[in-house]
This record gives C-alpha cells, sequence and structure tokens, in this order.
DNA sequence: GGTTTTGCGTGATATATTTCACAGGTGTAT
DNA sequence: ATACACCTGTGAAATATATCACGCAAAACC
C-alpha cells in the first residue's frame, strides 16, 4: 500500500476514537462529517486509503472499520512502553491517569530531576532520578514514547538525551520548542500552545 | 492583508514560542531551520505574510519578528479570558499552573459538575457547580477559552454547552472527539490521542 | 568606497491535499 | 424479481502548500 498522507493519519487516529464509543452497528461518511467536521468526501478518501472494501448502501460496517483502523496502525499488536519525565504537579497528575487503560501503551517508568520526588512519590511503575540511569533503563526496557512534564529551563536537555537513548516520540506538556533530530517526534500538548493555537484560528 | 493559511499559522505561533527563549539579537531561516526542523524555505515564506520588512543580511532582527508575531495575532492587545471545567487530578493541575503567567491567557472561573469539589477546593479564582450557573457566568465574564478536563461521559455534553453560550475555543483533554458547530474550535490536547499520533507518525 | 558575502523576499514551479461528480455495488421495498 | 434509493470508491479538476532559484539589499571586510 502507498504512504498515508500526514493529514490523513491525523483524522484517522481521531476517527478511530470516535468509534471507540459509537454504538451503531454502520456509520456512513455523512454521519462522520456532522461528529468530527471533516467533509464527507475527505472522509471516504481517508477510509479508501485503508484499502478495506466494507462500503455498503448504510455506510461503513463499524466493526470492520475500528479493525481496520487498529490494524493498519500496527499499536495495537504489541504493548508501547511510555515512560514520565517529570513528576511536578502535571507528572502526577499523569501518574495513575486511567485514560491508558486498554490501550497498547502502557508507562513503565517515571523520572525526576529531583531525586527527593522519587523517593516520596508512590506508583505501580518505579520511579527514578534523571541521572544516566535514565538511559540505561529507557534502552533496557525498550522504551519508546516519552511524556515531558518537567520545567521549562530543563526541557530541552532533557528532550536531547531522550531523543539520543532511542525514543521515538515525545509529548511535550512544556511550552518550549524542542530541538530534537528527524527520527524522534514531538506532539505539543501545552496549554499556552494550544491556547495560543485556537485564539490565532479565530482571529486574523 | 491576505489570509494566512493555517499550517503557517501553526508554526507562526510556535515560533513565537521559540524566540521567547532565544537569545541572540537575530535569527536566520537557517538557523529556525535547524530549531524547529521546518524548511528554511517554508520559514521565509511564514514570515513575509506578516508583511514585515525586516530582512538583512544577518537574518531578522529578533525584537521586530517578536512584535509582528504578536501584533498580527491580536491576542497580545486585551487580556484573553478561560475557564477551567472540570477539577478532577487534571484540572488541579491546571489550577495554579504558572504557565500562563505573563501571557493574555488567564482563567477566570472553574467549573465542576460534582458540587463538593467546588467547596473543597481552594484558587485564585471562584470554582462554580456546572449548573445554568455555568453559562451565566462564561457570558457575564465574557469567558472565551475553555479547557476541559472532565471524565469521558461529561465530555460532549458540557463541549455543547459550551460552544452554545459562545466559548471560541476548547481545549479538549479528554480522548473523546467532540462535536461542535463551526464557530468553536477545538484542541485535541489527550494523552491517549498524542500518543496514538505519535505511533501512526513513526509506522506505517 | 568599492567589493564580497550573506540571507531575505518572492515569482515560478512542483507537490500534496481536498473537492467534485459520477459509475457501480449493496440493501430495501414493492 | 425488479426497481429504486442510498452511499461508497475513485478518476479528474481545483485548491492549497511547499520547494526552488535567483534578484536584490543590507552588512562586513579590506
Amino acid at each position: 500500500m502507498k504512504a498515508i498522507p500526514e493529514p490523513s493519519k491525523r483524522r484517522l487516529v481521531l476517527l478511530a476514537r470516535l468509534l471507540a464509543t459509537y454504538t451503531e452497528k454502520t456509520i456512513t461518511s455523512q454521519k462522520i462529517e456532522e461528529l468530527a467536521g471533516w467533509s464527507a468526501a475527505v472522509v471516504r478518501r481517508d477510509i479508501s486509503l485503508l484499502s478495506l472494501r466494507c462500503g455498503a448502501s448504510n455506510g461503513y460496517k463499524v466493526s470492520e472499520l475500528k479493525e481496520a483502523l487498529s490494524s493498519v496502525f500496527q499499536i495495537a499488536d504489541s504493548e508501547q512502553r511510555c515512560c514520565l519525565v517529570g513528576l511536578g504537579r502535571m507528572g502526577q497528575a499523569l501518574l495513575d491517569n486511567m485514560e491508558l487503560e486498554d490501550t497498547p501503551f502502557k508507562i513503565v517508568a517515571g523520572f525526576d530531576p529531583k531525586e527527593n520526588r522519587t523517593q516520596i512519590l508512590r506508583s505501580i511503575f518505579p520511579l527514578h532520578p534523571t541521572t544516566e540511569l535514565m538511559e540505561q533503563i529507557i534502552r533496557e526496557e525498550g522504551i519508546r514514547y516519552a511524556l515531558l512534564t518537567v520545567e521549562a529551563p530543563e526541557a530541552q536537555g532533557l528532550a536531547t538525551r531522550l531523543a539520543a537513548c532511542g525514543i521515538k516520540g515525545i509529548v511535550n506538556y512544556t511550552p518550549c520548542i524542542l530541538t530534537v533530530p528527524p527520527t524522534t517526534k514531538v506532539e505539543n500538548v501545552s496549554l499556552l500552545t494550544a491556547l495560543e493555537t485556537l485564539a490565532v484560528s479565530n482571529a486574523e
């Protein structure tokens, strides 16, 4: 199959999310337009990239569509290991977040520059200081993704180290722009960035 | 000036963020490519949309660039009021987040479906239950943006109400796809969505 | 002050993405 | 069983975005 364009990938991820709570047996591209706000044409084009032919006069069969979505992105097959870097307020909020239950993603380690935090806090996975140990654990445990919730001044330094030891993706909760090699992807989810993006989309 | 394309807007927002911590007096498109990962050509094109001519043989003057960025997006001019909807773990982590200090964004109210939470928690802005009072306060206070951190089952209902009472943008911390009229914009920042997006960008 | 270097600004061009529009299958009703 | 209604899947066209490549102006150097 040929490569799926980036915008389509992002929509397909969201489509999977949408279907997770959708109860009907079938769904039409028109209905998806209503729910998600993308044009029906774009929805059909996106889905056609999955080269599945479950089209019928009632629309797509939800079960087949779900299956196709999770199989095309290999993520469902194996556990995707993540680590939490930064155990401040935001990090703690993510510590025992139920959101990743029943998903292939699993947080298996936490790190913080302040060693005493890693000793005081309790969690179901081990917590460590961000010493050289961090790189070692990431490699040994086969950790692919990092959630970065440290203070701004520490963000770039840690991002560089994370990228260097093989982290494939960083969920960036800091308002910093991270400079990383192209082998590491970054998703910016900081509150400030999100608000600015909203403000700019509306205005102008 | 003619409309700035969406992708350019998003990059310009990040560029402003990047410059916030940049200490040199000038910066070249080449340097921005290095730091942010966009091609120098795209950077120059984006900046040219600001119709500012601060180009010189040393690159852009950082101060002029910063100014142009904040003025083109009107957001710097006036206070941008936000509310926090959902006072669970994530909401509490955002309650006294310093990230919005020295920005035009300001959280001026908090809401939660569980009334006792709004009574127990302390914050510098008032907390209320999500009764009809919510709509009233949003209108009276001129609140434009909402940070949505409630549990998944409550997300869509509240999003609908928020959109209906004039909220222009929702920062969506839930993994749900929100169905809202096109006048309300949504930025999805849930952990699960971010991880899935990363996974899909790498694989495939 | 002239010459060289540097790097922007931008038409022209290439590529990517979305939209259009309709042929063709699938379910449904009569 | 046939006709009708619905909705997908997809070439072709339109639009949007990114890249190329080069003229030109500002700074640096001698």
